[in-house]
DNA sequence: TTGCTTGCAAAGGATTTGCAACATG
DNA sequence: CATGTTGCAAATCCTTTGCAAGCAA
């Protein structure tokens, strides 16, 4: 499982002339067995854990690298910092994010993944990828928001325009 | 049309307390006058030529402050910088983004905004907003691209695990 | 060996903030 | 007048880079 990651991240190494070295293996390792969007920061703590002397930049390196092989993705939900998954048992997903806790939840609508193939071939795009966050309350905050009274909602000016 | 704008923004200033000054006028001047996706930078330029003592911070401020309002809306289609739009005459919307270009389209589904709507139910989320992005390219490069050859397309490993 | 890599610290770029002078209500 | 506001520069924050020393092939 890992080993099949690892074998294609050393054959994208090759094909550019790069090497396979201590500090990528463990990174990759510890990246590999952490669900979830990890900000690199993140990532540098749990590998700071194991080998204190790596250093920011090379996680910051590898992360890249990552991307660029394919092994992972990046995303950004705007909170000022990237983030990154793995590809491992990760197929393409959107996120259906809550504005309180913060928790994300990955989600896919295929009849939704169908529409937005037809709207990009309408206008004569052709579609490589896309990226669907929804924002919204998570049922659990949901409740609690109700007892602490109506929610202070966000000015919503387009009514009035 | 602006004038209505400029009401609802001083409307939100007294609220808060805040005052209406030259400044904060002007930036929302130009700012109502740019259609699309402004930067901070850009309308910095655009305000300083109008007034050469305004500051660039101010119009970080200010920005700030229109988004607050529910004036503007922000936009990361992950270049390192954010963007504006203003609301007036832009009702909610999507992107159709060309990744040879940068160009963006705006579009809108409706079968996409219910689905997702939808979406969210089916999760027990309460959906405030959302945002989507869709990636490719644009009529324009498509032709381009073909003419180059084809495109040496991102390693997609997904398939292999 | 010959490069590629690394860790460190410094550099970068975008955005924010402290502050004294200055407007606004 | 009491406060909020401004412009400037300095400070932050995240990320990238230059470089000398250290490794992988």
């Amino acid at each position: 499982m890992n080993s099949q990651v690892k074998e294609i991240f050393e054959g994208f190494l090759a094909e550019k002339g790069l090497k396979m070295t201590r500090q990528r293996q463990l990174i990759l390792d510890i990246f590999l067995k952490k669900e979830g969007h990890l900000s690199p920061e993140e990532l540098y703590l749990l590998v700071r854990a194991k080998a204190p002397a790596v250093g920011r930049a090379t996680v910051y390196r590898v992360l890249k690298l990552l991307k660029e092989a394919g092994l992972a993705h990046e995303v950004d939900f705007g909170e000022g910092v990237l983030r990154y998954e793995h590809k491992y048992g990760h197929a393409h997903h959107d996120h259906l994010i809550c504005m309180r806790c913060g928790r994300t939840r990955e989600v896919v609508d295929e009849a939704i993944e169908q529409l937005q193939q037809k709207l990009a071939d309408r206008y004569g795009y052709s579609l490589t990828s896309h990226r669907m966050d929804l924002y919204g309350l998570c049922p659990a905050c949901r409740r609690k928001a109700e007892k602490a009274g109506p929610p202070q909602a966000g000015v919503d000016i387009s009514a009035r325009l």
